[in-house]
RNA sequence: CGGGGUGUGGCGCAGUUGGUAGCGCACCGCGUUUGGGACGCGGGGGUCCGCGGUUCAAGUCCGCGCACCCCGACCA
């Protein structure tokens, strides 16, 4: 750490971003250009999203497995808008074991092929459907710009794969894991959300639909979270996926993807992170609680920490992921700071005076300064800690959502609309017209960002060329 | 691939008219400190991006590479 203070997010947003990424300890740059280094720290976050999601997964019936990094690179070829959308970003292995190989084998940018050409085998009959597999792992894609966590060569992700008999029963899992999504993203990283369909321009490689979850960054860019998509037939009859009906007659099956990424981890820093650093919510933090201990020589140090072991028990005995910082030679101070730029959601303090008090000083993340401080009695603390935690966990989703509310607005004409899209989201009316849409993006950068499910009655007109709309549109400059 | 910029201990930088490399932070040791980013003393650490050239002498001047960063066209 060569400077104390974070740049500020007002003065230098992307630089905020960037230290902090850093200075909380969750990733570091890779050697190579573009590529990440995942840190224990984050790599712990990554493991809470991990468990909150594959809950759900399983909950809605879904199993883990395991596929392969390298797929045929004629398998990529297969499906038509598929090829044209990952073509230009695959990383190719042409050698072998010193050999140059037959065929080149790609890095998977995504699994939808070579799910393909498992499937086929894999299913038969109608009795074999729905088949509902996730996979964790990481994926390749040569990006040209990057950012730590948002976009980099490599990420890990989910990512679910199911088949299905009808087109209703993929349509319906597709809307499913959006709510999947929707629901941890709110009730575990208090990211609240707007979701809807994408525009044709905007979706998937590959799919008939995507369905996507937007959220509103600190700067008031939107970062699309989580993606679920309908494939149709198109994978299914790009690998032949066919299964035998009751009617003993062959059918192609309808198929579905859906994907959340380590990118969730860079929303989760620019939805509730301030210029002190991240705030994590306590559902997903790695550590829900620090103790700082605070002595002055080792008569204080040993009656501190006698302290600092029970209420550490009796903490840990309620099933809290909690923190004693231990180390020697740095001041509360500094602690009380390197704590807060990692986002720990509650400080426990514990020094010369609360042994005598009987109490423990606590510090809430999420509000800083003396507002944020208070002092309790040690006795009874552990049902305090946790209602305290509740509290923070509600008022990061209202204060998130408050945020996003209030900088979402419905332009009254075009000049409004491009007023707005500089610093927030607009929604409005849109003619469905791609020229409009990429006349926009040119004019002012934002993108239609997506549709949602429930439009009102009278859409309005389109706010670009003024016809009539065919739906309502959430425009912004995204991530 | 276009435009701009930068390469010097782990990180951030300084290095004058060419004269044999320094500062802050971090790190190690000792001591004093410790309720909002402590201090003193001592210490370790460098193919100055690479290659070639000019020169008695190159971090510095010249040429050619390479890498990375920022801004544009594509993207979870």
């Amino acid at each position: 750490m060569s400077e104390d203070k974070l740049p500020s997010r007002s003065e230098d947003y992307n630089d905020w971003y960037n230290s902090l990424v850093i200075r909380a300890d969750l990733a570091d740059y890779g050697p190579a250009r573009g590529t990440m280094i995942v840190k224990p720290y984050g790599w712990t976050l990554w493991e809470n999203i991990q468990q909150a999601l594959d809950r759900r997964f399983k909950s809605t019936g879904h199993v883990n497995a395991g596929f392969p990094m390298l797929i045929p690179k004629s398998f990529i070829d297969r499906e038509t808008s598929h090829v044209e959308g990952f073509s230009p970003e695959l990383a190719v292995v042409t050698v072998g074991g010193g050999k140059q190989l037959e065929e080149p084998l790609v890095v998977r940018p995504t699994s939808e092929t070579i799910i393909g050409h498992t499937y086929a085998k894999w299913i038969k009959s109608y009795r074999d459907l729905p088949l509902l597999v996730n996979l964790w792992n990481s994926v390749v894609r040569w990006e040209l710009r990057t950012k730590l966590f948002l976009r980099t060569l490599e990420f890990w992700w989910q990512e679910g794969h199911t088949a299905h008999a009808t087109y209703e029963e993929a349509q319906e899992e597709t809307r499913q894991m959006l709510d999947v999504y929707l629901d941890f993203a709110r009730n575990e990283a208090a990211v609240p959300a707007f979701f809807g369909r994408k525009s044709d321009s905007e979706r998937f490689p590959g799919a008939d639909l995507t369905y996507s979850m937007e959220a509103m960054m600190g700067d008031k860019k939107a970062l699309q979270a989580a993606t679920s998509h309908n494939l149709g037939q198109n994978f299914a009859r790009a690998f032949d996926i066919q299964y035998l009906d009751q009617n003993n007659e062959m059918q192609y099956c309808w198929t579905t993807s859906w994907g959340l990424s380590t990118r969730f981890i860079g929303a989760m820093i620019m939805t509730h992170g301030d210029d002190q650093g991240l705030i994590l919510p306590p559902r997903l933090a790695p550590h829900q609680v620090v103790i700082v201990p605070i002595y002055k020589n080792h008569d204080e140090k040993a009656l501190v920490m006698e302290v600092v072991e029970r209420i550490s028990r009796l903490l840990e005995s309620s099933g809290l992921r909690l923190k004693i910082d231990n180390r020697e030679g740095l001041t509360p101070g500094f602690k009380f700071n390197d704590w807060e730029m990692r986002g720990v959601p509650l400080r426990v303090e514990i020094g010369p005076r609360d042994v005598a008090n009987e109490s423990v000083g606590l510090a809430r993340r999420d509000i800083p300064g003396r507002d944020g401080k208070s002092f309790v009695p040690q006795e009874g603390i552990g049902p305090v800690v946790e209602e305290i935690l509740a509290k923070i966990q509600l008022e990061l989703l209202e204060r998130a959502t408050a945020f996003r509310d209030a900088n979402t607005h419905q332009p009254r004409d075009y000049a409004h609309f491009k007023e707005i899209v500089a610093d927030g989201f607009a929604f409005t009316g849109w003619c469905g017209g791609e020229e409009c849409e990429t006349s926009i993006k040119n004019d002012t950068k934002a993108t239609n960002r997506c549709m949602p499910f429930e439009q009102p009655k009278d859409v309005g007109l389109c706010i670009y060329c003024g016809r009539a709309a065919v739906e309502q549109v959430y425009f912004a400059r995204a991530y």
